[in-house]
DNA sequence: CTTGCACTTGACCGATTAGTCAACTACTAT
DNA sequence: ATAGTAGTTGACTAATCGGTCAAGTGCAAG
């Protein structure tokens, strides 16, 4: 089982694709196994329970999407420019996900981050820990910018925090409007929370 | 039935306490009906199924919410100040919810519409609605402070959505950090998206 | 060959789920 | 008085839930 069980992988990958698609309430431990094509007892096999293996499945997951964040938010761009790859990886993203299944479905780690974060402390603290990672990429990114000259000196963290939060509402409405057109202007309402506007951005960008 | 149902309007009432509280799918019939100290025959006598009652518990809620936006929207106070009394209103009702209940709540409408928008319709366009109406109260304070020539004019109906988005984001932090003074800054930001900057607010309202 | 370990299997469990129903109560209009 | 209506009740169901378990399989080391 040490090094990359295949059964294993399939469960935490199936559980995700699923609860990003509906929720955690909906979905069952029988519902994981038959699309894995996993029997239960080998379920309980690797995983304690339901909760533990969606903790397990939003580590596995967030690792991949850090991958993808690291391609944003390269230091061979320029700091500014990081978060207009940033907002066209996440349209991009949504836009596949809406193809594939059908629907618009925001983010698993809001969604279900949400509906169990008052009664699983485990689940809530992995969601804070994996929101605090998307923290620390826009705040390095706006960092390297006032080293730059680009933005005045700041409270980046709390700037940070903010754009965190409109890029969460502004998933959030991607998946109640059932629409991925929702994100459109989300790199325009970055540079504003980051005090700059769009035209100069784009200057900078040629 | 048909003015006020007083068990009616307790299991509308219970249940988005509860669902507030928890979540959709951890809160079931029998738990809204015991709290509500209603039996199951009646919650099935005034509502076909849990989802129409959710429905109906939104809308319900809705109601009052609007009351309290009435307030902090109203035309007695300038236009820009009203987001202030907004982000106010805000802080304080997620602060006395943490208060009553241990924790902090954020928004049952971001909260469960995202637990079922994939799942069912009838709840995520009622959420929908409702998301449009918060954005209609703020479009329509900046559509005042561009006739007042407070703002430049701009699409204003844009920036209400990426308040919008700021506001949820923020209620998700709330939630997730189980901490309501993630709205610390609510205010600054929402300025910042309309654009312009505190200093500048500040002094219109004094 | 044999022991042991990693993993798999399917039958099983008690609890809980949303939803049903026929019988009942209490009030109101005629 | 009586009939009808609005609301109430608790027992009931069939399905599903998360989780358990003893008995297996297949492979690798001694």
């Amino acid at each position: 089982m040490k090094p990359e069980c295949e059964t294993r992988t399939k469960l935490l990958t199936t559980a995700l694709e699923l609860m990003w698609e509906r929720s955690y309430g909906s979905v069952s431990v029988d519902d994981i196994c038959a699309r894995a094509d996993v029997r239960k007892g080998s379920f309980y096999y690797f995983f304690p329970s339901k909760s533990d293996l969606t903790v397990a499945a939003f580590e596995k997951n967030w690792e991949q999407i850090c991958a993808k964040l690291d391609q944003a938010f390269s230091p061979q761009h320029p700091p500014l420019e990081r978060f207009s790859r940033f907002a066209k990886a996440l349209y991009q993203s949504q836009t596949e996900k809406k193809g594939t299944c059908g629907k618009a479905c925001g983010c698993p780690y809001i969604s279900v981050g949400l509906e169990l974060s008052t009664e699983d402390e485990n689940i809530r603290k992995k969601v804070q820990s994996i929101f605090s990672g998307y923290c620390r990429y826009f705040e390095s990114a706006l960092n390297e910018a006032e080293r730059e000259g680009l933005i005045p000196p700041g409270n980046h963290a709390e700037t940070a925090r903010a754009i965190d939060a409109l890029v969460m509402g502004l998933l959030v409405q991607t998946k109640i409007y059932n629409d991925p057109e929702a994100l459109k202007h989300t790199e325009q309402s970055i540079f504003r929370l980051i005090g700059i506007d769009v035209a100069q951005s784009i200057a900078a960008h040629s």
